[in-house]
DNA sequence: TTGTATGCGTTATCAT
DNA sequence: ATGATAACGCATACAA
């Protein structure tokens, strides 16, 4: 049951011209939907035809000729981290009701990745760019954007130069978190981390402290617990074990905190795994509460309390500012900060 | 801070032609890596003129004039179920090693969504598709075929007509299931699942029924629990939310099962958190057992035995085929089936 | 080794 | 209302 791997020739405008006995201008004005008038008869002659002969058009020759193109870029650090798929189909809701596509990449955090999909992207003649980048050297990047390139950046900020922002405010989330536990009477409160190696993180932390401090509670070491690893791996796995390494280094201090507050919600799984698994109860011995609000968040046991952080509505923002950006006639910068809300759910306890 | 929308005029070969005192045809033997041999001193100058010149080459002229493309479309139905971002992974780490891009869509499970994704990839050119196709009617897809598209498909079957398949053994993955908890002692087995609509879940149905007889355990409609919805939604929470009534309903009845199989990880954790929050103890009064292996089926609690389902490993073959379709002078097509194996975690109890 | 000229498929300008 | 033709940016056959 073979087939020859041979290059099929396509039917063109101009092939279509000839059966229908017109001419390449004609041709392209029906099937290109032109308000272009053009006589009843021929209109369907050509029609016909098109459709005789299977014809699609290439949207190559289009785009060279117009020099408009209907695709956005996205760069996300790694679609398997659940948070993106939601900010993706937050920019694809925005994306479709404008008629434009998006074209996907997963930089996984390297910088030469990240380099090399947004010189492809450009390449490709995409007119705008939603990213998370991870370079600390934008000079690239600015470039092109001086070059008419359009982006607005996510997750992590871009300093160097000016363009579209939506941020998040991690630091009030941590805030959020703590004055949470405080309420429930939560006074020994612990933060549960990866390494402080990315702005989102430190600003979580900045939030703890902030919090812990508004609250009149002093900061103590003992009750930051950091893990501590070879290699970051970009997947949930890595942060899962990293919850248990953490909940393990908690069960060995001599100080043990009532509530811990992790840096995301899959460490807070894991640490929730760990302390469960040495007999601990959740939350009537240790209360947890996490950071994100993924979605897996709901349907762990006990359910996991947490912070949440807008993916959605996030990407959808995103989208649409760059789609303003690129069909207004022209525009300032424009930068917005999402807020944090606490969702409620049985990983904590009133220990009041 | 604004800045205006002008389109820019991006340099080209011509205008680097200009400034180096050269040709078009030069300067493109030189931009374009040719093997091509061109003299020491104009190469130099004309890498720096256009270094100067900020030049990018415009890819829709090269992939116009050469017909060539290096991109490859993929169709899932949905990023924000997990078990898709691991194969999209699967896919994209051996078009990479390849030299390959891909464009990635979901079609929500919507036919139109699927065939309008389809049209949009073939019109931007690409030479090769792979899809979880939805559509019952091929007869779109198969003209692309006939007209050199090449494709593979996935999880649903195309049975119209010929071409590359990675499917999976969902009936092999059922009996397994059944095996395994009837190799534990488990007699009164349940089957839990949303509506038979698809294939996967109807093959997974079957090898319950086969696993039963093979172990000369009588089907009892009892113990065949099929949430009823209004809708079905495409998201995690829908599955989850099933799993709940389902537990709701399997306390219910009079008979109660020893052990449920759920037709995928997410249902289970609905199960497993509706069960427990009965007060229902797990594994130790019933058993549970998950399908697909999602990363996220190891961080709950217990954490859930379950069938794997290789996402990675079909999106890594999937694209090999692909790629060797399209690449190898002449092929024929090409149906690989995936087997299941077993992950015991803690969700099943011994119960001899 | 270099340059000229043509064509990839499309749209748009300008006559008619 | 229709058609001939140029142009988009690039690669290449061919001539030099």
């Amino acid at each position: 049951m073979g087939k020859q791997n041979q290059t099929i020739k396509k039917a063109t405008i101009y092939d279509i011209a000839q059966k229908a006995g017109t001419s390449t201008a004609t041709v392209s004005r029906v099937l290109s939907n032109s308000s272009y008038p053009t006589s009843r008869e021929i209109r369907k002659k050509v029609l016909d035809t098109a459709q005789k002969m299977n014809y699609t058009p290439n949207l190559l020759g289009r785009m060279l000729k117009k020099n408009e193109s209907r695709d956005i870029g996205v760069i996300i650090p790694n679609i398997s981290n659940p948070f993106y798929p939601q900010l993706v189909l937050g920019i694809e809701t925005e994306a479709k009701k404008h008629g434009f596509n998006i074209l996907l990449c997963n930089s996984f955090r390297d910088v030469s990745n990240e380099k090399k999909y947004i010189e492809s992207m450009y390449q490709k003649q995409v007119k705008g760019i939603i990213l998370s980048t991870i370079s600390e050297e934008h000079g690239f990047l600015k470039k092109l954007c001086e070059n008419g390139l359009k982006i607005v950046g996510f997750d992590q900020n871009i300093e160097d130069f000016q363009c579209n922002k939506i941020s998040f405010d991690f630091t009030a989330g941590g805030m959020m978190a703590v004055d949470y536990l405080v309420s429930m009477g939560h006074k020994k409160i612990a933060f549960a981390t990866s390494p402080l190696t990315r702005r989102s993180r430190r600003e979580i932390f900045d939030g703890y402290k902030l919090g812990l401090m508004k609250n009149n509670i002093e900061f103590s070491a003992d009750y930051l617990y950091v893990a501590e690893l070879e290699k970051e791996v970009e997947n949930g796995t890595f942060e899962f074990e990293n919850g248990i390494k953490i909940a393990r280094k908690c069960l060995a201090s001599k100080k043990l905190p009532t509530g811990i507050f992790a840096v995301n919600d899959v460490t807070a799984m894991g640490i929730m795994h760990g302390l469960l698994s040495s007999g601990v109860k959740i939350p009537e011995d240790i209360s947890v509460i996490g950071f994100d609000n993924i979605e897996f968040s709901a349907m762990v046991n006990p359910p996991l309390t947490t912070i949440n952080q807008p993916a959605f509505e996030t990407g959808r923002l995103a989208c649409k500012v760059l789609i303003e950006n690129l069909e207004g006639d022209e525009s300032d910068y424009v930068s917005f900060k999402l807020e944090p809300s606490l969702v409620q759910r049985e990983s904590v306890r009133n220990v009041k």
